[in-house]
DNA sequence: TAAGTAACCAAGCAAGCGCTAGTGTAAATG
DNA sequence: CATTTACACTAGCGCTTGCTTGGTTACTTA
């Protein structure tokens, strides 16, 4: 049953997992189909998973620990500048979102589907993630490289990139790092 | 069965089924909780609309037209300055984003669940409505207001727009046009 | 008043759902 | 060598799903 492990073994599943929540979403994926995208019977799932919202939580909780750890290496690896911080924030937001997308998309558009417990307990990681923005938009914000209410900037600035799910294409010719500095760029005061 | 009609009872039902599809998500919203909102039998659902699938394209047709029209009066009302024309149309797509904020949130984030048919007869009118904003951007542009890639720039700003019914309370102090002259007031070229 | 139509209902079907119970087996552990 | 553990299997239970069927009621129109 493994509650709380992370044998390699179930770290490939929840990587499948992802990728088929994203291609059906949650609740369209069956236990059949996760079972058989993982090459083993539908009742073999329940050996790795105590239920289907355990997969749910594994792959949101996978995602949201990437993006901290992400995060964290690109603030710490950073001259103290605030608006190098700021550049530093949006690249790597951007990195974890693309590099791990199927997780961050379930993130996104199935966190609701979490029963109250994996949800109150996935809360804190992505709290603890949205802080480390608080904290480099406020420092940008009294260096006067962006003006505007801290509240309302920190959620425009997290909308437009996390909207970039939606519509980037990592085939296309622009990297995911072109597209933090030129969100940078725009809002930036001139 | 009605195909493409618009009664008024069907009306109705398709803005009860908008409030469903919100609350619980479409695949979860089953055709007895429809109909129980309804204050109908399920089976009675089926006289309305030809199946699930139907409901669902009825809830997005509407959003999509009433922000049409919404964005076309707010700039046909509108001085043939550049910067006024932006404003508006930012208060246009937040104006029509909370007054019909359901149907609103299905287009967004149940797209996927129409059939091919539907979405393909539905793109039509999105990208109508789209074509405004790329023509309303371009005139920024030109104008020296705000600079940047036509393309990114016109998905960052739909992007972070789109974004508020993640977080926007309209019972707090702020007003959807407050929303959108911050924004707009984020991006211009100072 | 007869015919037509829109709106509804009770009953239920076939398919699919998440999940469980019990078993087999090969490798690791004492 | 005996036991445990990890992982997979088969079989199916109990329930819910979208949708259909066959018929009734209420209102409108000729």
């Amino acid at each position: 049953m493994n509650v709380m492990n992370a044998s390699p073994r179930r770290k490939e599943l929840t990587r499948l997992a992802a990728q088929l929540f994203v291609q059906e979403g949650f609740d369209r994926t069956t236990v059949r189909m996760l079972a058989q995208e993982m090459g083993i019977k539908s009742g073999s799932l329940f050996h790795h998973f105590k239920d289907k919202q355990e997969i749910l939580a594994a792959v949101i909780e996978e995602g949201t620990q990437n993006a901290l750890g992400i995060a964290k290496a690109a603030l710490q690896s950073c001259p103290g500048s605030a608006e190098a911080r700021l550049h530093a924030m949006a690249r790597a937001h951007l990195e974890t979102l693309f590099a791990d997308r199927n997780a961050h998309v379930v993130a996104l558009f199935e966190w609701r589907r979490l029963d109250p417990a994996a949800s109150a307990h996935l809360s804190h990681l992505r709290d603890a993630y949205e802080a480390m923005w608080v904290e480099v938009i406020d420092d940008a914000l009294s260096a006067g490289l962006i003006h505007g209410d801290r509240f309302l900037v920190s959620r425009f600035i997290l909308g437009a990139l996390n909207w970039t799910v939606r519509w980037y294409d990592p085939n296309g010719p622009r990297t995911p790092d072109d597209l933090a500095d030129e969100l940078v760029a725009m809002i930036l005061s001139r």
